[in-house]
DNA sequence: ATAGGGTTAG
């Protein structure tokens, strides 16, 4: 049976048919590689008017190269341009990001005579900060003698987009000591999105909240630009619940509100949410979806594990043909890629006609966390063979799938060149990798000397991958500096007071078990619960650890008693290393047995057809002794089994792991 | 005929 597809909405037209040109010139309707030849061919050369229509159709369609080539063309006629040609002209160089060209720009505007122009001079001030040249935007904009609030935006914006996003705030106070005399710089709708964007960027609430009340007492919250900016930094800030009442209570909602809205939800795991609020959007039919609510929903789809939601998606993508755009096909790698389907993934890849870095390392860091590092590395060379510049994350991503196959040398190479080579600083987490990868390979000393040396100050995942890897190596003092460490920088985290009694545990430290079970105790800290969830047919089964409240769990277990005599049958023996050490050789047992990974793989086998492959996901990571067992299950039953933990995929088939045991 | 804004992918 054909998969039902839902019904598209039509795609939202792109910003040049979006925004129709507010004027008709009779060749308006002409593409732009043909607007050129038509204006060479009805005007008149020396009609400065119609030049300036020509730059500007040409900027705001899009072509800005063309645009600047009218610019030229203009300029080599002597024809005198007036104060309408230059914004767009130099609009053109800063799309382009061409600043030699926005310099000569520049100077031309000076020649003649537009010096203080403020069109001329915010188009500057852009130009100037989307080229990254801070300094001369600012320069220009002190020479100003009587400035707008369009120039002051253009600034502000200038730092927020380059990542001052404080000099930005700072900026917008100085405007406001001004005096409210001069009505050309008050603030406008234009400016308050401006500052709302420095304040998600730093992700600061109480900004917000402060901003929030000004924009309803100047009354800019009926604008959607501001309304939609707003909700975005409440959410940056982290309370996706003054986002929701933002976005409640906006008087108009556009496509990007309801983007807005759906990417919070999505961004904060809150997938359920995510899809719900895209339902209400479809329902409402007021506003169009399009590229960018699709990404946002692969991400959901992508953070829910569910192939189901992500397929359905993609085939949304290709039924509104956006296979080609850059940013949608990555986010189909990325959904794919942690649907548990690499293969897919690839498939996708390999037909994007178009790749950025983005689209590289979401390939590489996919494969990564499979566990195969040869196709990871495969990839990148790949990348760097067509002349991609890789960047931090890129680094991050070969790091982490070196780690994730042991493959040291590798590891420790792409770690001491990346630097010199791509001129790329190692961060905070290009060491955590390499922590996590030499520890885990055993050297620990080695990690722990590269904590030791690097300049970037450490945090608690770093400190967690070194903990973990003494627990594999049995080293009791490394662990205790590095719990130590744990405690201070992560200090409601209960995972590190049960790494380190297991670890004083295979030391037979009995006494320091004990006491790590009162440090547990006194501040108020439990185990998380383990839990694992597995879709079958559209819905989403939720088992936790000893789950006695699933309908079926009696079902479950019985079937998991007759799996045991297989098991046993095939040489299992329980491995009791990560179960509690205060319980009797019995209930250690009964514990093992119901961790919530086996109830769903149990679950899964049991509710669909033979053969068919089982896909969990699980909060922690697997343990050992469900790693033994599940592999065993695979062969048992003949499926394939693939779980995805907090970290990785491991993919089980007839007795084997991909991860070869090594995780 | 001209200038400044908001949502997306690793």
């Amino acid at each position: 049976m054909k998969r039902k597809i839902p019904r598209p909405i039509p795609l939202v037209s792109s910003p040049a048919t979006q925004n129709p040109r507010r004027h008709g010139h009779f060749y308006s309707t002409a593409s732009n590689a043909n607007l050129r030849t038509w204006f060479d061919k009805y005007f008149e050369k020396t009609n400065v008017h119609a030049w300036n229509s020509l730059i500007a159709d040409l900027a705001r369609s899009g072509d800005s190269l063309e645009s600047l080539r009218a610019f030229s063309s203009m300029r080599k006629l002597n024809l005198i341009p007036n104060r309408s040609t230059f914004p767009c002209a130099i609009k053109a160089c800063s799309a382009l990001s061409d600043v030699r060209s926005g310099q000569q720009a520049h100077q031309q505007a000076l020649v003649f005579g537009f010096e203080f122009d403020l069109f001329v001079s915010s188009a500057l001030i852009d130009m100037y900060s989307k080229c990254g040249q801070l300094g001369d935007a600012k320069n220009l904009f002190d020479e100003i003698p009587q400035r707008n609030i369009v120039v002051w935006t253009s600034l502000i914006n200038g730092y927020v987009q380059n990542e001052y996003p404080l000099r930005g705030l700072s900026l917008f106070k100085e405007l406001l000591s001004r005096g409210d005399d001069d009505d050309e710089s008050s603030v406008d709708s234009f400016a308050m999105v401006s500052v709302l964007t420095a304040c998600s960027r730093l992700s600061a609430e109480g900004m917000t909240e402060g901003l929030h009340g000004f924009v309803v007492k100047c009354g800019f919250d009926r604008d959607v630009g501001v309304g939609n900016t707003l909700l975005d930094a409440y959410a940056k800030g982290g309370s996706v619940g003054m986002s929701r009442k933002v976005f409640d209570g906006m008087t108009d909602r556009d496509t990007v509100s309801w983007n807005s809205m759906i990417t919070v939800y999505a961004q904060s795991g809150l997938a359920r949410e995510a899809f719900e609020a895209f339902s209400a959007m479809v329902k409402g039919g007021l506003t169009r979806y399009n590229a960018v609510t699709l990404s946002t929903l692969l991400l959901a789809s992508a953070h829910c594990g569910s192939l189901r939601a992500g397929k359905c998606v993609h085939d949304q993508v290709i039924v509104m043909g956006l296979l080609d755009n850059v940013v949608v096909g990555t986010s189909v790698i990325d959904m794919y890629c942690k649907c548990g389907q690499v293969q897919m993934a690839r498939k996708s890849f390999d037909v994007m006609e178009v790749k950025n870095v983005r689209s590289w390392t979401a390939m590489i860091a996919g494969y990564g966390m499979h566990g195969l590092a040869r196709e990871a590395l495969d990839v990148f060379y790949q990348m760097l063979g067509v002349g991609v510049r890789p960047n931090y994350i890129t680094f991050i991503s070969v790091l982490a799938a070196c780690s994730h196959a042991g493959l040291v040398d590798e590891g420790r190479h792409w770690f001491n060149v990346m630097n010199h080579q791509f001129q790329v600083e190692p961060r905070l987490e290009h060491y955590s990798c390499m922590v996590d990868l030499l520890g885990r390979a055993g050297h620990l000393h080695e990690a722990y000397d590269l904590i030791k040396r690097m300049k970037v100050r450490s945090d608690f995942i770093l400190w967690g991958s070194l903990l973990a890897a003494c627990r594999i190596h049995k080293n009791l003092e490394l662990a205790e500096i590095s719990a130590q460490r744990l405690f201070e920088l992560d200090p409601s985290n209960s995972g590190y007071y049960v790494l380190l009694s297991h670890i004083y545990a295979d030391a037979g430290r009995w006494k320091d078990v004990e006491r790590m079970r009162e440090l547990m105790k006194d501040s108020g800290l439990v185990k998380t619960p383990g839990f694992s969830l597995i879709e079958l047919n559209g819905r989403v089964h939720v088992f936790l650890v000893g789950d006695k409240e699933h309908p079926r769990h009696e079902d479950i277990y019985r079937y998991l008693e007759e799996l045991g005599v297989k098991l046993q049958r095939a040489g299992y023996v329980p491995d009791m290393t990560s179960v509690p050490h205060d319980i009797d050789e019995e209930e250690k047992e009964v514990n093992l047995r119901g961790h919530s990974e086996k109830l769903a793989v149990a679950f899964g086998i049991m509710n669909s057809v033979p053969g068919a492959m089982i896909q969990v996901m699980k909060n922690l990571r697997v343990c050992g002794d469900c790693h033994t067992v599940i592999k065993l299950i695979s062969k048992i039953v003949n499926r394939e089994i693939i779980v995805r933990d907090s970290k990785r995929f491991h993919h089980f088939k007839d007795g084997f792991c991909s991860c070869g045991d090594y995780w």
